[in-house]
DNA sequence: ACATCTTGTCGGCCTTTCCGACAATGCGT
DNA sequence: ACGCATTGTCGGAAAGGCCGACAAGATGT
């Protein structure tokens, strides 16, 4: 559901997009003058993790373009191509109930054990073996892997609940698998929104695992940053001194958390293309992807166009969350606003 | 069981002795001249971890002294008194086949428990408490303390069975508490004589603890070693090494493996001289507290002097396992020649 | 030798985890 | 719209772990 893009590769960077992951208003000054989207390359791109919680952000350097130097149909520049394509393998699933319940296993999408997973001996009737992936902290676990029921499935057995009741997972939040370059298994997690809202109740019940330190020792202070960060996890000075550099054409440095529900701000410029040719009318139709409520599936949800205008009237011109749309579904009560090249055309 | 000197105390060092505790004949040149034993001014102690098996082990600076620098009345010398007895609190305790069956959990000796772990609140009816003693590796444990049962008894339940897992323990090993200076407390182990003496048969099923990437990945390396030290755990240049310094009087290093059944090789004067004014003679008659079969508990067992004499013709004034025995309970195969001052008379 | 204290072992019971059956979902045609 | 492939959920079954009863062993008198 992420899309970071390469090193080298063209975005355009949103200003109101990136205020939406600062977990504070962020008031822009009005002789600003901000542009609502400014074409950037993206310099540098570097994973971090945060050692609380084990997320994965990436920090990006940007710098910014004039728009002269961008070509909408191509998302790359300089001499390097996309041959980066070539370099990790991973694969992400949304955890569902049965997995987080502590009812036992972990149901393991077909493509992931294939692609990922050492082969499995299928001349064996009951085929299993374990793998040994790798977390953030460099700590190694243990899932047992077999490939059995009726019909045949992957299901990771041995060793998950162990790291469900470390890690402070439940339903809704995801799980990445990663072979990196030397062809290592890791093994990553995403908290839900959900979880990012709410403070942590932390009551780890098992053996200490690599977590127990870390997450008690800073206990305090991580009910204190978590209950802070409601809504996002960017400071609103970093917001404003990003800002304050692009609209003077320097490179800067922004901090992205994934964030279900909470559009990235920084988007191809193909995507804008292909979203800004289409005449977006009232009464068009469209569907989109969305997450359940839990998070634990993906669905296709319906609706329709009301109104195409700007969201601040203070930048006429942007594009951001130009959309103001109705469900079919009444279940979807927020999500009002969204950016073109978010939705589907049916 | 183990009984090391402290530091800047005088100790008798038994060449044979030392010998026993190599993995390899140690066959001293003719030409040596040993004395059978040397007193010793035990000038540093330091303590190490073999980070294959957990084992702790002691390396003990030993300084040859003239036998007029000795008094046997006193085990002490230098300017540091025996102070230092008040240092670190420890209590060490063979596990059971119950500890170890992973039937559950770990019963507790009382002395173990009141000394050792933060009081309990005994108002309560159910006393219980979590404990996190840390390992020789720095990872911290996590076992849960209740007193209950009926009689009263003080219990280790809850994270047990993962310790002894992880640490692939098995009856007849031996778990040691220790409460340091900074009153922290740790948890450390000591394989059984029959573990040191066989090829590690390891097969974890749980999740990898810290020692999984260190025992696997070395296996290789281990199953050798532990091959070759089918009884001790030292070179045996590394004993003629030391006589070699010794009989030049020169300080010398060596290092102490506790074995059950082995007897240490370093014996304080007081004990050798309590020992030597007895009148040994066929026929007397002693008892000498030994584990059992699988070291779960302590006996007494009960024998008669056979004989005295030097177990060595080459070193006939060796008092090193100048008793010659036999035992009351047949049961006792081996450990026919003892130390005088390993048994006690009846 | 006896009384008392301590602690090893056992079987019962409860919890956790493993497993295939079945069905709901999703995708391709 | 239908069929097939995939995978979420459920309840039974097996394993693991917690518990007090009991008694064997240790200790002190």
């Amino acid at each position: 559901m992420v899309q970071i893009p390469e090193v080298n590769s063209n975005i355009f960077y949103f200003p109101q997009g990136h205020a939406e992951h600062a977990y504070q208003p962020v008031h822009f000054p009005a002789d600003f003058n901000i542009p609502s989207q400014i074409p950037c390359r993206v310099a540098a791109i570097h994973y971090r993790v945060d050692p609380h919680t084990d997320e994965v952000y990436a920090k990006l350097r940007l710098v910014p373009l004039h728009v002269s130097q961008v070509r909408f149909d191509d998302d790359t520049v300089g001499g390097i191509d996309n041959m980066s394509e070539t370099k990790y393998q991973s694969y992400t699933k949304t955890l569902t109930q049965s997995n987080a319940n502590n009812g036992g296993g972990f149901s393991c999408p077909r493509k992931c054990a294939e692609t990922l997973f050492p082969p499995l001996d299928y001349s064996d009737m009951l085929p299993t073996q374990d793998i040994f992936p790798m977390d953030v902290h460099g700590e190694t676990w243990r899932f047992r892997h077999a490939y059995r029921g009726m019909p045949k499935r992957h299901l990771l057995t041995t060793g998950w609940s162990d790291f469900v009741t470390d890690k402070l997972l439940v339903s809704g939040d995801s799980l990445v698998f990663v072979r990196d370059e030397h062809s290592d298994l890791h093994v990553g997690i995403r908290r839900s929104k959900k979880r990012n809202d709410c403070i942590f109740n932390f009551s780890s019940k098992r053996k200490l695992g690599p977590s127990y330190n870390r997450l008690t020792s800073s206990f305090g202070e991580l009910r204190i940053s978590d209950k802070v960060m409601g809504i996002g996890k960017v400071k609103a000075e970093d917001v404003l001194e990003a800002v304050r550099l692009v609209v003077n054409m320097q490179p800067f440095d922004v901090v992205y958390y994934p964030r279900v529900g909470t559009p990235e701000f920084f988007v191809k410029p193909s995507l804008i293309r292909k979203a800004l040719q289409i005449r977006w009318w009232c009464g068009m139709r469209f569907k989109m992807a969305m997450e359940t409520e839990d998070s634990s599936r993906t669905h296709w949800f319906v609706g329709e166009i009301a109104s195409v205008e700007a969201v601040d009237p203070a930048c006429p011109d942007s594009v951001w969350r130009l959309l103001r749309v109705t469900w079919d579904e009444a279940v979807v009560t927020n999500m009002k606003m969204l950016n073109p090249w978010e939705v589907e055309i049916v």
